[in-house]
DNA sequence: GTTCATGCAAATCCTTTGCAGTTCA
DNA sequence: TGAACTGCAAAGGATTTGCATGAAC
């Protein structure tokens, strides 16, 4: 989905130095590259996902750290957790741009993730936190299911 | 939600009961406690609640006994586990009747999670599923943001 | 030089599993 | 009676915390 740029990456990272500067945080190796991964990735990884793309780089962090960093990256606004039933939580980067946010297919068989727009649906949900007097921040919306893929397996028991 | 009636609470856990039979499942004094508890109700319970609820009453179950019963529920379809993102889950009757099914609106400063239904909103989402080649089974709407009362608060600061 | 971050290991929390004893059909 | 359950305690997996050391500003 989103298939960010080159470029939007950078401003990513870019908008998290910000960030932890204005909030007199040090800008460290770690910080910038679990930043460039979450930012990067167009799956959803988990903190241990991105703890082993790091050492594939040859380049340790603590697990601490990991998990710190992307406790920053929530509170900056930046990164949104989600999680879709594994037991642990998978990270990606806040859908910014207009009609950017998204929701998310799960194949319940084969655990693919697939994103999904819909404009009329991003409207909708403000408009129904409104009709029950709650102030609309973010949603999250999942649907469980199976891909095309699963389904022809499926059919050709 | 979806106030339940005495009787169809009753009549949900009749059909765990028959789900049990049709699987050559003993019915035992801890299953049908639990399954009175999911489906009575009103708040999303977690396995911790519900033990606690259980102890209340003067009736000692075992956490495993509690997981594995609260497995066999949603293995039955009759209950569905949320994660609103608290570190732990939550259990519900799963909604049955005609436009019985909800999103929740989860307060992030109190916790209070309230549900919603919105016919269109649930007849929406079948048909992104087509969209993208998926077969729909189920979905979770959850929205994130302010209640009433902790909106108030936040004016008074 | 402070202040804050890092890494490790220990701790914590939720959930699952193994096993001896017990209940259900 | 046999199959399945229950409870306890131990194990497991994800995430958090404490603390000594090290990097950032």
């Amino acid at each position: 989905m989103a298939r960010s740029s080159l470029r939007e990456r950078a401003d990513l990272v870019d908008r998290f130095r910000h960030y932890l500067q204005d909030h007199r945080l040090p800008r460290t190796r770690q910080r910038d590259r679990i930043a460039e991964i979450v930012f990067a990735s167009e799956a959803h990884p988990s903190a241990a996902d991105i703890q082993r793309t790091l050492a594939e780089g040859d380049d340790h962090v603590g697990t601490a750290t990991v998990y710190r960093t992307l406790e920053l990256l929530i509170a900056s606004g930046l990164v949104r957790a989600h999680d879709f039933g594994d037991g642990f939580k998978r990270y990606e980067a806040t859908p910014m741009q207009q009609g950017g946010d998204h929701g998310h297919l799960i194949c319940v068989r084969c655990g693919t993730v697939v994103e999904f727009t819909n404009d009329r649906l991003e409207r909708m949900l403000p408009i129904i936190s409104d009709e029950h007097a709650f102030v609309h921040q973010r949603h999250h919306v999942e649907i469980y299911g199976l891909c095309s893929a699963c389904r022809k397996h499926d059919l050709e028991l």
